[in-house]
DNA sequence: CGTATTTGACCCGCGC
DNA sequence: GCGCGGGTCAAATACG
């Protein structure tokens, strides 16, 4: 969250010149089945998952950036006008500032200018400088206001199709409600959709009511999956199995799920539904570790291990203890198929304040679960793109989001282990795989933090409601993932990168979810998940 | 002695 | 209704 100065990770300033038109080519360029949950858009096509990725950030900075240019060209400009006797020196001085800024042309011009002040007032050539800096500055202003519109009028596209996207949900949900008797499975199945996508889209159909999604954060429904157990009545699909007696901690938790569970009850089927659903939402984290589990920042005691079916290997359950109540539990279990392959889901909200570290996991784990539930809905809508979800959840990478009705809650997961070309994965039946336009597989790490950015490679990204599907990961034949593996490594390791990129995770989750949530992240979505009790 | 882990038992949902 | 599998609990055990 400090994340708050989101200066390009790279040392080097950018200059701001580089970065408009990385920002604004991937804004303009953006095409309009895909609007980008925040104002940033995503590259052209051709654009390498890299640059998706760079795009994220450039658009902070973009911002920052721009006003800043904005004010520094203001002041050079209405200075150079106030005075055209102004002494160069003040003027040199002003225009080193500002232009710096907005342009490498500029070092040449200052440079100039400083020779001639140091040297002597030459009126003649100052004249002349004066003249360019102020064209210079007239050009920029150009630039500004252009890229200013640009953003205006992909925000406002963005909200358009949001807006009529809810509306199609409100519309689905109404038309859905008449044969909701048989929600369960209904609901429980997905819708498939298809066109476009290769393979399966599954969406579960809970996740198109947006609304509802809204309002029980993901967070929430994967917290309360822990203590909504014992709230699921039995009568509810309860996909978490046992459900015994709750931890008067936990209870807390559950007393908002259950609010809502219950009070869906009341409302309706598709709410219990939803609600349910949302409570299941995962998100596991495929990674090559020989480490027992992956370290996320977060203290976990384990209560239990079991053999699961179909894995030598057995799976462990752990549960936070970095707080009293905290309900988020994850389990770790070996992939079958390749053993040095770490498989960790990750299931509810931390109710306490988290190192950075664990942030970015705990922002990437309730952001991609977010981003499941609103990006299958979309995808089950039909109205976006899928790959929306998937540029937002993960501006840089270059990989596929997979969504199934294999399993009863939504699961995402980031698949770390494979190649960043998503056309070698192998979907499961039943998984919808979406190819995304970019990224490369840094994102994953950065995204995780410390936590990952150990495991070397990571390349896909899978969204689907069950991991289980063991989905072998073909070894990585695209010679780019190797060098973006690198890359990735060396950039993951920058904490402050980390910090950004969950910080930019974050605001952009916040802002297409915004809708109900404070959007803070992550954080946020434990409080507003988890405010009953916690905080 | 306190804390963490292990492990068998129990509960629950689901499929047959 | 029964069996299976998943998930959790809690007593027993191990560890520092």
């Amino acid at each position: 969250m400090e994340a708050a100065a989101p200066s390009p990770p790279p040392p080097p300033p950018p200059t701001a010149t580089l970065q408009f038109p990385v920002n604004l080519n991937s804004t303009l360029h953006e095409p309009p089945p895909s609007p980008p949950p925040s104002p940033p858009p995503s590259p052209p096509p051709p654009l390498p998952f890299f640059h998706s990725h760079r795009a994220l950030f450039d658009e902070m900075n973009f911002f920052a950036a721009d006003d800043k240019s904005r004010v520094l060209i203001s002041a050079a400009d209405s200075k150079l006008r106030a005075s055209d006797n102004l002494s160069p020196t003040k003027l040199d001085f002003q225009v080193n500032t500002g232009l710096n800024l907005l342009t490498t042309n500029y070092s040449s011009d200052q440079s100039m200018v400083d020779d001639g002040i140091s040297s002597n007032p030459q009126d003649t050539k100052t004249k002349n400088e004066r003249a360019v800096l102020q064209a210079e500055l007239e050009r920029v202003n150009t630039e500004n206001q252009r890229l200013k519109d640009t953003l205006n009028q992909v925000t406002s596209n963005y909200q358009s199709l949001q807006m009529q996207f809810t509306t199609l949900i409100q519309t689905q949900k109404a038309a859905a409600a008449g044969d909701s008797t048989d929600e369960k499975a209904g609901d429980q199945e997905t819708i498939r959709h298809g066109g476009g996508n290769n393979g399966n889209n599954l969406v579960p159909r809970q996740f198109m009511d947006l609304g509802l999604a809204t309002n029980v954060d993901i967070d929430e429904p994967s917290m309360s999956s822990s203590e909504g157990r014992s709230d699921r009545s039995p009568g509810t699909t309860g996909e978490v199995a046992s459900s015994k007696r709750h931890s008067p901690d936990q209870g807390s938790n559950l007393g908002s799920n259950k609010a809502s569970k219950f009070s869906s009850s009341s409302s309706g089927k598709d709410v219990d539904q939803t609600e349910a659903t949302m409570r299941k939402a995962r998100v596991s984290v495929r990674a090559r570790s020989e480490a027992p589990m992956i370290t996320d920042g977060c203290q976990w005691r384990k209560y239990g291990q079991k053999m699961a079916k179909g894995n030598p290997c057995p799976r462990a359950y752990y549960r936070c203890t970095m707080a009293a109540g905290c309900p988020v539990r994850k389990q770790v279990q070996r992939c079958a198929e390749d053993k040095t392959i770490l498989i960790t889901t990750y299931e509810g909200n931390h109710s306490h304040p988290l190192p950075p570290a664990a942030m970015a996991m705990a922002s990437t784990t309730s952001s991609a679960a977010r981003m499941l539930l609103s990006g299958s809905m979309s995808s089950a809508d039909g109205l976006m793109n899928p790959n929306f979800l998937a540029r937002t959840l993960l501006p840089c990478s270059s990989s596929m989001a997979t969504i199934s009705a294999s399993a009863p809650f939504p699961t995402v997961t980031l698949d770390l282990t494979q190649t960043p070309n998503p056309l070698f994965q192998r979907p499961t039946p039943g998984h919808f795989p979406i190819p995304f336009a970019a990224g490369p597989t840094q994102s994953f790490p950065q995204i995780f933090g410390h936590a990952l950015y150990n495991q070397s490679k990571f390349s896909g990204l899978q969204m689907s409601k069950e991991i289980e599907a063991p989905t072998p990961p073909p070894p990585s034949q695209n010679p780019l993932a190797d060098t973006l593996s690198a890359a990735s490594a060396a950039i993951a390791s920058d904490p402050n990168f980390i910090a950004a990129l969950a910080s930019a995770m974050t605001s952009l989750i916040g802002g297409s979810h915004h809708q109900k949530e404070n959007g803070n992240g992550n954080n946020n979505v434990d409080n507003n998940t988890t405010s009953n009790s916690q905080q």
